[in-house]
DNA sequence: GCTAGGATGCTCT
DNA sequence: GAGCATCCTAGCC
């Protein structure tokens, strides 16, 4: 098996819709000792500043949410619901924040390291929300702003079965949880896959 | 199987 | 003080 290489930020520096739609299938790696731990993108949300009420960016920045507005290719990382974190990619030109959501994996690499994390044993129970999966890879406020573009701690890749194989259909549907802008389509995802987020 | 409600605490008004 | 880009459990309403 060949080593997948890194995505580059030019990857993410472009429109958030068309980075949301690319990093379907893309891996999610995170580096713990020398174990790989994570698997391909099966579903995404993309938040914009500008003409997003959704978007934490929209009332402008602040200390929550600054590093949307830095450069693309880190990682955005928020607590929620007094017991949550999410994942963000940010995404657009600096000084343009944008980022996607990622909501749910497919569990792949260090699976036994999921399960420990998460304390289930079902492979569709491990990384199939976007709550469930920062803690199936041990992801918490300290990724805040780390690099997505070399093999430090965090890291996007391209898929294994590029081309050969790996070829699926991508749906889209309005975006969960969120009370404002539900006239978006903004919520993209594997069509079929069994590891999506569940309770829709 | 299903759903309603609670947990829990940071962020912004 | 209200709301939140969530998840789990209790109860069968």
């Amino acid at each position: 098996v060949s080593i997948p290489s890194v995505l580059p930020r030019s990857f993410y520096q472009e429109n958030t819709l068309d980075v949301a739609r690319k990093l379907l299938g893309k891996l999610v790696l995170r580096r713990i000792g020398n174990c790989i731990v994570g698997g391909p993108i099966v579903e995404v949300e993309a938040y914009k500043g500008k003409e997003d009420a959704a978007s934490h960016a929209f009332r402008g920045m602040t200390q929550r949410n600054a590093v949307m507005f830095g450069e693309p290719g880190r990682a955005y990382v928020y607590f929620t619901y007094g017991m949550y974190y999410c994942l963000n990619f940010v995404t657009e030109p600096e000084g343009q924040p944008g980022a996607v959501l990622i909501r749910a994996l497919e569990p792949m690499f260090g699976i036994p390291i999921m399960m420990e994390n998460r304390k289930v044993t079902s492979i569709y129970d491990l990384t199939s929300g976007p709550g469930k999966l920062t803690k199936a890879l041990g992801i918490d406020l300290t990724f805040n702003g780390v690099d997505l573009t070399n093999r430090a701690k965090l890291f996007v890749a391209d898929g294994l079965k590029e081309g050969n194989g790996g070829a699926f259909a991508i749906e889209r549907s309005t975006r969960v949880g969120v009370r404002s802008a539900k006239d978006k389509e903004w919520r993209f995802y594997v069509k079929g896959s069994p590891f999506l987020s569940q309770r829709r």
